[in-house]
DNA sequence: GACCAAGTTAAACAAACGTTTGATTTGGTC
DNA sequence: GACCAAATCAAACGTTTGTTTAACTTGGTC
């Protein structure tokens, strides 16, 4: 008799702890952002996780629920990170440090976090509709939460951002930072050996990104101011 | 009786057009691209070819030497894109400006380039060994191309520059704001509707990424004149 | 018309896939 | 010891996978 994957056995009178549910949870977000969903097969999860196949569609429904769970359970409440930089009383400075350091923690973390964030990051690529069904991960209010924090240091009508496709690009760029310090870890592991090894190495990727994400705000800044109403097409961003 | 990808009905005698293999080498990319390597079935790439399953082995051997042809062929030489930006007698603004013309050009040349470029980045998350066994995109070329401009504009002797882990974030950022357009591509479209829609639209963007790399070395270089010697650890960068 | 190689086809292949089954074990209750 | 639900298991299910087969069509040569 199957368990949903809600219900399970959680409520156990003596918690004989679900290990293997945990188990499969933990070798399930390994392979997964590994290899990709479907390169992953129901069995070599079981092995990984040392349980029976059946386990999978015993605590999870089936593949796609386990899957679901690796992607969903293992995470922080998204509040958590937008407090970290979306305070009206943060400094420039402050809030990108805060806004950076959603992407740094997971690194320094160890694995668990880190495939975590690879597993997220994958559905960029290759979109299994997680993104819309999942609330928790929410790269939409991260994006409208930089906005906020970019509007207010730039003096800009944050009801106006949504057309300001200058000042989408500006706060793109700079979550673009973030995102490729992930995309590109391995990668970037191989091109500068050792450039994210070691919490040293992270307290300076932290420290330049603010840097570099403050530059871009002063660039963005200066471009607003300098060119005042003289050239045709302004804030706007042609359409087409 | 199979025929070897490298040969094959090219040199038929009065040129029949090979379109199947052409066929099957488009619907590849296209789907190859969307949905990755393992989620694309042969039958669906016949399919969507337009011609039967066994042709698939017939000109490509089998369904690797399909993904491998589809992600080398509709390739350009690396060279063409190195000669953009490394030239010696470039000024920076050019440089970048070229450097970012490799990202652009795809994405206004249509979708067949734009899913080549796709197809590239998703090999950074999930590996299949395609990156080192073909030499054509060169990553690590791009890389170091641009660590050689950054070198001469900054005054930095590019020798060292391997060993300069600040030198080496510096160079991963401005490419990352080039790589996120494309991973991002699709989301950014759904945060800021039409940003990457029109040539208008993407020469805009051309302007903004040289604009911000350009602050992102300016930012570099002030902060290496104004700590000079006085900060105990300098351009190194712990290793731990 | 015989002949040939290139190209194309439907059908079949073994292997791997996700999932389900029914039996068995486990640990606690009466 | 009887009883029960939760948990675990090996084995089998039907499907889909990538690949191969052998028959067939085509177009040009002698």
């Amino acid at each position: 008799m199957a368990v949903g994957s809600a219900a399970a056995p959680e409520n156990a009178t003596t918690a004989p702890a679900a290990e293997p549910r945990h188990r499969l949870l933990h070798s399930g977000l390994r392979l997964f952002a590994a290899q990709g969903y479907s390169k992953t097969s129901t069995r070599e999860l079981a092995e990984a996780a040392g349980v029976n196949v059946a386990a999978i569609s015993y605590y999870f429904g089936d593949k796609a629920g386990l899957y679901r769970a690796a992607f969903c359970e293992p995470m922080g409440a998204p509040e958590d990170d937008l407090a970290r930089y979306n305070g009206e009383q943060l400094s420039l400075p402050e809030a990108l440090c805060g806004f950076y350091a959603g992407f740094l923690e997971p690194l320094k973390q160890g694995d668990v976090s880190r495939l975590c964030m690879k597993l997220h990051f994958r559905e960029m690529l290759e979109p299994t509709g997680l993104w819309d069904a999942d609330p928790s991960f929410g790269i939409r209010e991260m994006h409208e939460g930089l906005l906020a924090v970019l509007c207010r240091h730039l003096g800009l009508d944050l009801a106006l951002a949504a057309g300001d496709l200058d000042l989408q690009r500006l706060a793109i760029c700079i979550a673009g930072l973030g995102v490729h310090l992930h995309v590109g870890h391995d990668f970037n592991n191989v091109l500068a050996p050792g450039i994210n090894q070691g919490e040293a190495n992270l307290d300076r990727w932290s420290e330049r990104l603010v840097e570099f994400a403050l530059a871009l705000v002063q660039a963005e800044k200066c471009r607003r101011n300098g060119k005042g109403g003289a050239a045709p097409t302004c804030s706007q961003g042609a359409l087409e």
